[in-house]
RNA sequence: GCGCCUGUAGCUCAGUUGGAUAGAGCGUCAGACUCCGACUCUGAAGGCCGUGCGUUCGAAUCGCAUCAGGCGUACCA
């Protein structure tokens, strides 16, 4: 369905029209003055200069057709120029039972079918999720539905790092540890190998052990990068070895993804990528892109008309593996194949920018994006209350699970005390908040920039936080089971100034959806579903739900809560939080 | 050096084609529960929107310059 702005578009650009101006000049946006008016049009500014006519003379020919037009309860002329505007109260509760009804609560929906693959998980195997990898795992999530939810086909890709030398140092590490493994034995069967000589645990040990280990020791590093070589080169001990880590790593990565209630489409790897390398580097060849340059094969992606020196990238390193640059675009090759998507999503660290101008301009250079826009949507730092790189209390890096349990254990200290959530649903309940409080925390900021995660303040329940909104959601829910919901019909009137205040918000969120998207910005949905909580917990204190004894306005305000409930919801969804019954 | 991002209230942050008096949360201060969940609500104080110049009838928003912080700058991902 439309949203309200464009519904009242239509009429502006009518009226425009009939006076002779361009329908270009009728845009109408929310008021900023929301004392006098609840939305405004400044097209007569615009016109002002295009007509060389005084601003309030076209404002007021616009104005006074409008106010011919009875789903608006006011057109007026303020300040040089504005047009104010009010739209009827039957307009309101007519687009609010339209939003209640429609199969997409009044999200906005694509015009054309459009598919957009979406890359936001990237972890390594053989190295446990840390908090680097928590804001990839909530924005890519909630983009993902968001995608969906505006009627787009999303297909999530969590491309495991299974295929750069990290994969070769564990490997050297592992050798030097277990030269008797069957595995490392001088005729090799991958039948005969036995158990993996690790614990996954023991196994997010090695890397950081084998990583600091190769900055000292030029030898071992050497035989790392000798390994990863031999793994892409298709050794099949190594290529072995290198699904065996992945093997004993996947659920461990799986289990921290269910805890925040994220998950993806595919599992796919780099190692799934390599099969369209060698296509690749055909396409880069045929080409002529493809040249030695310092002992590696690379493309350069300079423009002339460059601020900046963009370096070639690197396809084949001077030892002959490939790099995460070359894993991209044979993914890119393998994506084309399988989805031939409109858009590819890469919700990866700001950091990585260059990268991603190198490998977009490569692969369109290289003509295999077919019509795909691929997109880099970064993201910035979480950080401290110092403001530095979130750590551990001891300085090292904080692991993800660790940091679940954290506000899981918080969240269960208030969900004890509750006496409305019963006995066997508090563990449920303390999940939902946990995951609640850590991805509203994130995605209520803006996606580029660097953030503060402060527990204590994420934890809070006023202010901007996901526990509040789960308890309005819970409030809501309190009410309506004390009521009889099915009795509950579309309202006859608005009766009070909170309650048409809440209603126009739950009517405006179709343009929060809509911006979000354009933006691919979730912190705009976030600030909706405030926005909204707001709204009602001074319509819940002003209007007396339950004992009112006006049916219609009881039936009003109850069908009020019934809708919010409902919208409030998809802003949850949309967000990947999940809501809860009472709390 | 070059480039990218950021700079808005004490703190953390929004700010939708350039538009009226720049908003919110927290914190502070003053209030509101015999009443549907007070995890609530009402009100107040608090800002040369980093700085300067420019474009415009009009700039937090656009341009140029400048200062400050973060990040990046070919064989890690």
């Amino acid at each position: 369905m439309k949203t309200l702005t464009e519904l009242l578009n239509k009429k502006l650009e009518a009226a425009f029209e009939k006076c002779g101006y361009s329908k270009e000049l009728a845009i109408v946006t929310v008021s900023d003055r929301p004392d006098l008016c609840q939305f405004q049009c400044n097209g007569a500014f615009g016109g002002a200069k295009l007509y060389h006519k005084a601003p309030r003379m076209i404002a007021e020919d616009v104005a006074a057709v409008l106010r011919e037009d009875e789903d608006l309860s006011k057109a007026e002329i303020a300040g040089a120029g504005f047009i104010n505007i009010d739209i009827s109260d039957k307009l309101l509760l007519g687009f609010i039972e339209q939003v209640y009804t429609d199969e997409k609560t009044g999200v906005p929906q694509a015009e054309k079918p459009e598919t957009i693959v979406l890359d936001y998980g990237g972890p390594n195997v053989a190295k446990p999720l840390h908090i680097g990898h928590l804001r990839a795992a909530v924005i890519g999530e909630a983009l993902k539905r968001l995608v969906r939810a505006t009627g787009r086909k999303a297909i999530a890709d969590v491309h495991l790092g299974d295929w750069g030398l990290q994969m070769g140092l564990v490997m050297a590490e592992l050798e030097e540890r277990h030269p008797d493994w069957e595995c490392f034995g001088d005729s090799f069967d991958p039948e005969n190998c036995g158990e993996f000589p690790l614990t996954v645990d023991e196994m997010n040990e090695v890397y950081p052990f084998a990583s600091a280990k190769s900055k000292e020791n030029e030898e071992f590093k050497e035989k790392a990068k000798d390994l990863t070589v031999k793994m892409q080169n298709g050794d099949p001990r190594y290529e072995y070895l290198g699904r065996e880590i992945t093997k004993i790593s996947l659920p461990d990565i799986k289990k921290n993804y269910e805890n925040l209630n994220v998950d993806f489409d595919y599992w796919y790897g780099e190692s799934d990528a390599s099969k369209y390398e060698a296509e690749l580097v055909e396409t880069l060849e045929k080409k002529g892109l493809l040249y030695e340059s310092e002992g590696a094969m690379v493309v350069d992606v300079a423009k002339d008309d460059d601020k900046i020196t963009v370096p070639p990238v690197i396809i084949k390193k001077s030892d002959g593996s490939s790099i995460y640059a070359t894993t991209d675009l044979a993914t890119i090759v393998q994506r084309e194949k399988d989805f031939a998507p409109q858009g590819i999503w890469y919700v990866v660290d700001q950091r990585q920018g260059l990268h991603f101008t190198q490998v977009f301009r490569c692969a369109e250079k290289a003509g295999i994006l077919g019509e795909t826009i691929p997109e880099h949507l970064g993201f910035g730092t979480m950080n401290g209350t110092d403001g530095k790189p979130y750590k551990t209390r001891d300085g090292g890096v904080m692991k993800l699970e660790l940091l679940y349990k954290t506000v899981y254990d918080a969240a269960m200290e208030r969900v004890k005390e509750s006496k409305f959530s019963a006995e066997e649903d508090k563990a449920d309940v303390a999940r939902k908040i946990a995951v609640a409080t850590i991805k509203f925390g994130d995605l209520i900021n803006h996606r580029a920039k660097d953030y503060i995660f402060d527990l204590d303040k994420f934890m809070a329940a006023d202010g901007k936080t996901g526990s509040f909104l789960l308890y309005t959601v819970a409030r809501i829910n309190s009410i309506l089971k004390k009521t009889d919901e099915s009795g509950i019909t579309a309202a006859s009137g608005v009766f009070t100034d909170s309650e048409r205040d809440l209603l126009l918000k739950i009517a405006l969120s179709g343009e929060a959806y809509a911006l979000a998207f354009k933006d691919r910005a979730p912190n705009i949905v976030c600030e909706n579903a405030y926005q909204l909580a707001s709204s009602f917990s001074k319509f819940y204190h002003d209007n007396h739900i339950l004992t009112e004894e006006d049916e219609q306005k009881k039936n009003a305000w109850l069908r009020a809560c019934v809708v919010l409930r409902k919208v409030l919801e998809k802003h949850l969804d949309i967000l990947g939080i999940e809501s809860v019954d009472l709390m």
